[in-house]
DNA sequence: CGGCCTACTGCAACTCGTTCGCAATAGCGT
DNA sequence: ACGCTATTGCGAACGAGTTGCAGTAGGCCG
């Protein structure tokens, strides 16, 4: 089953309050774009969706908005292949999956990523860290088609 | 243990012929920076090995070549953080292990892959195709230091 | 409630990786 | 060797992302 997990539900001023920062409109904005949208965005989208709702927001506080949620955790960048984008933050168990048809990007829970994360601290030197799961392939609305 | 696989050697000469693509110095200076070098490298440091080689030749050019590489499925490209990087093609079961220390990419060969494979073809309606993992993570020649 | 301090924002200029159009060049089949 | 045309070098263009600065607006304090 194909399920997108979005389970801690942030409040955005009391994270950002908690931290000293200011809870502003472009914040705001930026925060209700991702976190109602939740699929993964390319900054430019997030741009053009904040831009719906209030136009005056600038493209740069766009981009500081999220490099700041990104430092407070609150969001996660990840980059596949010509673009990078942003999501509300999930944890490592969450894989992705990328539809090569439509784009759609979905994530799906299991536990082989631990099983992948003990078995490199059994047979490798190496500490992992992150593990970042990306497989591209073909979703169920979008069917093998022969023609095109 | 802690791999790099190339086991297969390609003739980039026999595969561009194939293919009905022309032999030039370009090509094989890229190629040859790629396959000597192994690891994952981005667009602007192999143009400056192709530069140490061969002065001549232009950055568009670098990039075209990669970018035929890459259709004739020579090359991978990945995006990691904010370079893209290039290398050899390997298979799935390739797993790469990135240091936050020294950016080193090293590769590491599991079953554990093609077990997460089956388990989304089982367990959802996805049909995956090419799987990518990125494991982040301190290597074995970067101790975890407390002073820094 | 009003005013002040300064964190944030909008703007515009800038960086830098990557791409593109075009004329010149060099593979390679004959 | 000759000629066709795929490929190159060049320079300009592009687009995502960043930055410096002056103006704006959070939010604390009286």
């Amino acid at each position: 089953m194909v399920t997108r997990a979005y389970a801690v539900v942030v409040d955005l001023e009391v994270e950002l309050r908690t931290h000293g920062y200011r809870v502003t409109t472009a914040r705001r904005v930026v925060w209700d774009v991702l976190s109602t949208t939740g699929d993964h965005l390319t900054a430019p989208s997030i741009t053009s969706r904040v831009h719906a709702v209030d136009p005056s927001i600038n493209g740069a506080s766009v981009y500081r908005a999220l490099t700041l949620f990104a430092e407070l955790g609150l969001v996660r960048e990840s980059r596949y292949e010509d673009a990078s984008t942003w999501e509300p933050f999930h944890d490592d168990a969450a894989i992705h999956l990328v539809c090569s048809e439509c784009g759609r990007v979905m994530h799906h829970n299991t536990e082989l990523v631990l099983r992948l994360r003990r078995a490199i601290q059994v047979t490798t030197d190496f500490a992992p860290d992150e593990i970042d799961v990306r497989v591209s392939g073909r979703c169920d609305h979008c069917p093998a088609e022969s023609t095109t």
